[in-house]
DNA sequence: GCCTGTGAAGCTATTCACAGCT
DNA sequence: AGCTGTGAATAGCTTCACAGGC
């Protein structure tokens, strides 16, 4: 579904944070910005931000610069943000409550549908206002949904297991926090989420300051 | 502290994965790899592989491949990890708790020597092994355990205070959960991770498959 | 033969710098 | 005067391709 004009991975980062710095901004009040205001708040250049800008098609004025408002509507645009997407979490462990409460109390923009695990104390019970159901009705709670994103929060040893589900379910992409790639045909996305290699990576950081 | 010659940040990033992956190769008692199969496990090129191990100064042998304890003790070697870093956790939410569970379980190699909140009913008790204190403690108890890496797992509204006080107690890098970029002087890495935006990029990802 | 290490090529991303607009 | 949009230059990253070793 696509007026792609292809986007790199780096860009779309870059946009989706500056939607949400603009959403914040616009729920201020603010009206109008300059890309060095922008880039102040993202971190990163003016000229990153003009760069990836172009790139919704949006066109700001010289002197007034953006409109907040009309950017922030290009670039859901750009991102295809017309049908809301649905998500599956598979996992009920710490991490899975954990963003299950985070988003169904303060993320309007998205909503987990479902819940999925296959120990049978962790279903039949409903975690910030979202059901769990057994693993085994997997496939025919995410085809009666309509989901087409999936989170998996299990362990490493069950995560390839969960995506080939989430695969053969017909779900599209794919955020992994367990710690170990997935494979996943080209025509799905996965991506990962890794906390100890984050404090690895931050862990080596801070060794050589 | 540094025998650094300058690795950038995206090979750390996948020189953080071949330890990993390597250290579940040598769980299972496989003593010796080639780089197609290390490629093959981080979903990347045996070029890519065999550049990046340059930095360590690790040479396998031809025919033979690379050794894996070696390898992974050239890598501890070239990621600093002589000493042990300790961590300071702020923020005792879901999320909060999830990290506090997940690590102090399963992973050996880092502990979170403390954690903090605002919230008088979540301090003064032990969660996964982990002392909680309130955050008024938190200088003098970062000094006195000798920690230096921050993980931020508080609301938005209160990340950049927090990042503040980890900066000023001495802290040297940062993982932040909370969705906005921390401002903090070029002498602290800062590091975020945030699950909104992952999952609006790969929402967009979805839309164009 | 089949691997590694690496110079060189090719590609992607970022920054520069300036014309054009208001 | 001070902004935007964008070609052109630069910097950074990945892949190619091959010499050298076992």
């Amino acid at each position: 579904m696509g007026n792609a004009r292809k986007i790199s991975m780096k860009t779309l980062e870059r946009i989706v944070l500056y939607k949400r710095i603009l959403g914040d901004l616009a729920a201020k009040g603010q009206k109008t910005l300059y890309s060095h205001q922008l880039a102040e708040l993202a971190h990163n250049s003016p000229a990153q931000v003009r760069r990836d800008l172009m790139i919704t098609g949006y066109s700001g004025t010289p002197r007034r610069g953006y409109t907040t408002e009309d950017l922030i509507k290009k670039i859901s645009v750009t991102l295809n943000e017309t049908a809301e997407q649905k998500i599956a979490l598979v996992g009920i462990g710490n991490l899975g409550r954990a963003i299950l409460a985070y988003f169904n109390y303060q993320q309007p923009s998205f909503s987990i549908a479902a819940a999925f695990d296959s120990d049978e104390t962790r279903v039949d019970r409903v975690i910030a206002g979202c059901r769990c159901y057994h693993l085994r009705e997997f496939e025919s709670k995410v085809k009666e949904l309509g989901v087409t994103l999936g989170i998996v929060t299990v362990p490493a040893s069950s995560a390839q297991t969960v995506a080939d589900m989430m695969v053969s379910a017909g779900i599209k992409a794919i955020l992994n926090f367990a710690p170990v790639p997935l494979k996943v045909p080209s025509n799905v996305f996965a991506d990962r989420i890794d906390i100890t290699m984050a404090l690895e990576k931050i862990a080596y950081l801070a060794s050589i300051k």
